[in-house]
This record gives structure tokens, sequence and C-alpha cells, in this order.
DNA sequence: CTGTTAGCGCATTCAT
DNA sequence: ATGAATGCGCTAACAG
């Protein structure tokens, strides 16, 4: 019923072996041969079996990207620019390779389960993307799942994400969270802001952690006090952001600033403060972390720390395929840049 | 090496036929047995090998999503959804599917490409999703994989996209775009509009023809002449839709409304409307389409058609994966709720 | 440069 | 309820 390579061969009137060569790419053929099996391919229609070939070759065409969620544009952008590099010639059978991201939802069993079925599949590369988890158990479990893939041949990369201790086999792209919060934060004291709420994230991620040690770290040298009523921890959405807002409004309502764990927590950080009748900047600074495509677009424009989350996302594809080298050492680490924009200015007297 | 389904039964001491019943649980197995496999399993740490069970099977538990730009919202949210009926029990195999979303970035090569790799992996399902490329012979291109695919046993599912008529096999839930579009321009109409600007997608897509046409149709419906130079074409990005409102203003500095092919360059209308100095919907009324998470927070909210992105892809993807029934006739309309904010009002005097 | 041979690891008949 | 045997379609030595 469905066309194999022996059916090519045949009509090719060449062995099997020289079709899957001539497939493949990887050995010497003859071009008079070679254009003959590729008619008889396509005379055929034939579609190479993937599975088959994987469990011959005893690896796969898959890449797997990890993302924690893929509705948030941070992730977007980044698998656009990972998946861009994979999609291109290079891999086995064809040239193509399959580039696949995968939603964690930021749920650890998910993470571990999507491992399993990368590793199932005898993936070419996983690229991790984000913050980690930071429950122990968890990233035990994480980490060993990393060593056995790359055992089994697996080229792991982590892209935005600090290196796992535990797999140091794994490349890490790693993100100066901590240098952003503190440029962030350093700025708005700058202006004068003195009394600063601050919106985390979820507190088990290292992306929250680091943040949020950048802008202690800013506060600190500055000698202002920490005042742990002026932080409140939530997700990594809009609704968040507005709720965390009304919550530091009411803790302090003498507030001239909040620094949002990400963009999108700003922009519901700026909808509440509007909700509540303050003006941005004029009664209450807000900042926000990563740059996103529509911070620009704020009204007031978004004062944010632009992470480069294509390059660092091309650039962990391009290690995953083996094209470029891993930074010495296997870690780099990728500085954001403040963008200072309308959403920031001087506290009111 | 590597850890077999035979180490397996060696060490359960059972037959390689009983650990791979109780691994994919679709045979009576007695639960002592079962219980002991499983622990071989665990002590084993075996992961079975995807290729090898998808050749011997014939199919995978692979599920291919795929999407024009991973890093627009409209289709991380509907990626999601579909992402999350997905990855549940169900599969073959330890009950675990992996859906994979494949990013085209709008490319009629890359789509092919994709349901090429997809049909080789033997892919259990594939779901299209947002508008098609209008290409005649792309389209007939498309159409015939899908075909194939169908034939091969995978199960096809169009998401936000139109039937395919020459893949009848495909189900399809269309969003009614045509009519969310018309609803649009009907409201500003209403609103007392009589010279409208509109920012139309790439030529060459389903969304945009359908879109527009709503649009014209209520032109066409309240005696509005279509000037062609009040529409123009662009990418579905914010700075196309800047770029079209400065050149949609240089044509006619008298519009009163700009009607934007979706949120995202709605949004960067906004922007351009701004930088030229005029006041929104004070000068010019805006309206966008998708309703996507960031447009509440638009300033002003945005008006716009919502459409239930969320909704659509879980059923999408729940009958991808057979849990649910199909609509009669294989086809569904999914219709857009007209969400009207604080960006469009009555036109200036 | 090309053909021959032998598995890759598992699911699935048939038996029992 | 379980075991034995066969083949899925392809790649990778090894010859030649």
């Amino acid at each position: 019923m469905t066309v194999t390579l022996a059916d090519v061969a045949a009509r090719a009137q060449v062995s099997p072996a020289t079709v899957s060569r001539v497939l493949n790419g990887n050995y010497p053929v003859a071009s008079s041969t070679r254009e003959r099996v590729l008619r008889a391919v396509d005379e055929l229609d034939y579609v190479l079996n993937g599975p088959a070939s994987s469990l011959a070759a005893a690896t796969s065409d898959l890449v797997g990207i990890l993302v924690n969620d893929i509705a948030d544009p941070f992730f977007g952008v980044m698998a656009a620019a990972i998946q861009s590099e994979i999609g291109g010639p290079g891999g086995r059978a064809g040239g193509e390779r399959l580039g696949v991201v995968c939603n964690t939802g930021g749920s650890p069993e998910r993470e571990l389960t999507y491992l399993t079925l990368l590793q199932r599949q005898r993936a070419a590369a996983v690229v991790l993307t984000g913050g980690a988890i930071e429950d122990t158990a968890h990233a035990g479990a994480v980490a060993a799942k990393l060593r056995k893939l790359h055992e089994a041949g697996t080229r792991v990369v982590l892209c935005g994400r600090p290196p796992a201790p535990e797999a140091p086999e794994a490349i890490a792209l790693t993100f100066d969270n901590r240098g952003g919060g503190r440029q962030l934060t350093e700025h708005l004291i700058g202006l004068g802001h003195r009394r600063l709420g601050y919106i985390a994230g979820p507190e088990e991620r290292t992306t929250t952690r680091h943040r949020l040690e950048g802008h202690r770290a800013a506060l600190d040298a500055h000698g202002i006090e920490d005042d742990p009523r002026r932080t409140v921890h939530g997700r990594y959405d809009r609704r968040s952001g507005y709720e965390a807002t009304l919550e530091l409004l009411r803790r302090d309502p003498s507030l001239t600033a909040v620094v949002a764990a990400n963009d999108t927590v700003a922009l519901g950080a700026c909808a509440a403060l509007r909700d509540s009748g303050l003006r941005i900047p004029g009664d209450v600074s807000v900042a926000g972390f990563d740059d996103l495509p529509f911070s620009v677009d704020a009204v007031p424009a978004l004062t944010t720390v632009r992470l480069p989350l294509t390059e660092a996302g091309a650039r962990a594809g391009r290690i995953a395929m083996g094209r470029e080298e891993p930074p010495p050492g296997g870690i780099a680490t990728v500085r954001g840049e403040l963008m200072v924009r309308g959403s920031t200015g001087a506290p009111r007297a």
C-alpha cells in the first residue's frame, strides 16, 4: 500500500542502500544515479518513514523547544528565533529538521513529561527556555533527565535560563536578570524615587528571584530600606499586575514607583493606576522588563530592560544544531539594556 | 548500553510481549504481573523507544500544530489551547502524546515542508491554524498533502481556517471573519463615520480577504462609496499598522476612522495617529480584530471583534484527538463578538 | 561508487 | 493471561 524505499530502489534499478544514501546525502553517489533515484522518488511520491529511519539510525530529526507559556510573546519570540535556525537544511534525510515547541505551562510535571517524550523520540537536541523552577527535587529530576539525554547523544541547550550545576553538559545562555533588575531600580532611584513597590513573579522561579535580587541590591546600594510590604508576588500576566498594584497602593498610598516583573505585568499595573485615578509617570512611575514588541506602544511608552530574545534564541538554535561553538565553559551571560521611556519620571513633590 | 524492552522483560521474568502489553494498556494483563513489570521499568529507568514503537505500530504519538507566527499571541493562545487538550493521557505507550507547534512564518514552502515532516513521522493528527494562503498552486499542494495524511490515518483539523474544498476530509473550525468585519464597520458607520480607512493584511491570505469583504459589505449596505485609495495592504504587525496609517492620512487627511486588520496592526495605527498629533477617538477612531489580551489595556481600550481563540483551539484539539465528534458536515463556523470600547466614538464635526 | 547483509526495538499475530 | 515468532522500513557496516 504505502511506498517504501525498496519500491523506489526497484524503480530506479538500484539497491535500497543507494536510495538511502541519496536521501541522506552523507555519502558519495554518482550524479547520474542520484538523478535517477530522485526521479523515482518523485514519480512514486515517496515519503521517507521517519520512525524507521530514526530507529535504524538511532537518532531523529526532532529538536524540542520547551517554553513555559507559548501565549506569552517572551517565549514566542525566542521560540521563533530558535526554530528559524533549526528549520533550515543540515538535518538528516532530506536536510530538514523538525523544530517542535512544547508548552509546559509552567508545570513541573509537564516539563518532565515533555523531556521524557523527547527522550523517547531520540531527539537530536533540546532547548529549554526561560526561568527554571527552584524546587530542589524537581531541579534534580530535570538535571537527571538532561544528563540522560546528553548521554543518549541529544544536545542540550538552555536559553534564558541559568546553568544547571547538576547537568554541566547543558550549554547555558543566561540572561543577566539580576543586573537588569538592578539597572532599572537604580534608574528610578536616580530620578529621586525612594518608595518603590515591586511586583514579583511566581516565588519559585529563578527569573523572579534574580530580578528581585537586582532590585534589592540597588535599594541596598543607595541606603534605601527594603520594606517587605512593598513587594508582592504574582503570576507573569496582566491580571496579576493589576491586582498586585491595587494591593501595593492599599499598603502604601504614598508609593511613587512600581517596578514590575515583566512588561505584561507592567501593563496591568498601568491599568490599575489609571483606574485608581493616578497619572503615569506624574503620580507614579512604572517600569517593566523584557521590552516586548508592544511595550513601546504603551501609553506612555514603557521604561524597561531590553533582552535580546531574538539574538539569544538564534544563537541557542545554532548551538543546538552544532553550527556554532558553545561559549567557553559552556556558559554565556547575555546582558539586557535599559530602555528609558515615558513611563518613568521624577516623583511628585 | 541503552535499556530495551527485552531487558525489562528479563528483569520482570515475563516475555517482551507482556511488557509491551502493560505499557500500551490495550490488552488484559494480570495485575500482579503488571505490577512486576512496572517495577522493573522503574528500576531500570526504562524509556520506550519512540521510533521503534511507531515503526511497529505504524503510527506515532506526535500531533503537529502549524501556526503562521508563533510570536503572535493570536497563534500562541490557540496553540496553547490545542496543546492543552493533546497533552493529557489518551495516547499510546504511557498515555502521553507529543503536541508540537511548528512555526511556518507564513511561508508556503515551510508549511509544506512541515506537513511532509509530519507525514514522515506518521503523526497521529495535524492541526492547521489561521488563515490560508490563497495561491492556487499552493492551496492545491496543501490539499493534496492533507489528503495523503488523511489516507495514512492522520486526523486533519483546520482551526480558524476556511474549509479546503479539495481536501474535504479535513474538519474545519472556521472563524466568521466576514461577519466580524462587517459588524465592526457597521458599528463605526452607526457612530456617524463616512470616511473610513482600512488597513488590510497581506493580499494573499484568506483572513485578509474575508475581513475586508465584511468591511466592504457594510459600506455597501449603507451606500458609502468604497474608495480604493482608502485601503492599504500590509503585514499583520505593528510596524505595518504604523506605516499604513501615515499613508492613509497622507492620501486623505479628513479620515475619521481607521479599521485595522487585527489588534496588533491597530496598535501601530494608534501610535501613528498620536505621533501625528491626532486624538483617539476625538479626531480619529480606531478598531482592531481578535481581542488579544493586551487590547483591553491599550489607551484608549481597543474596540475590536473578540474571537474565542481558546475555546476554538480546545475544540480543535479534542477533535484531533478523537475525543469530540466533528461538527455535522465537517464544518463549523465560529462567530466573533463585537467589543465596543474607548477607541471608537462619534466623528469630529 | 554500489550491492549485500544484518539488525535497530517494538507490536502483533498466532499459539498455548 | 502469557509466550514465541515475525516483520515494520530503514541505515550502517562490510564487501566488492
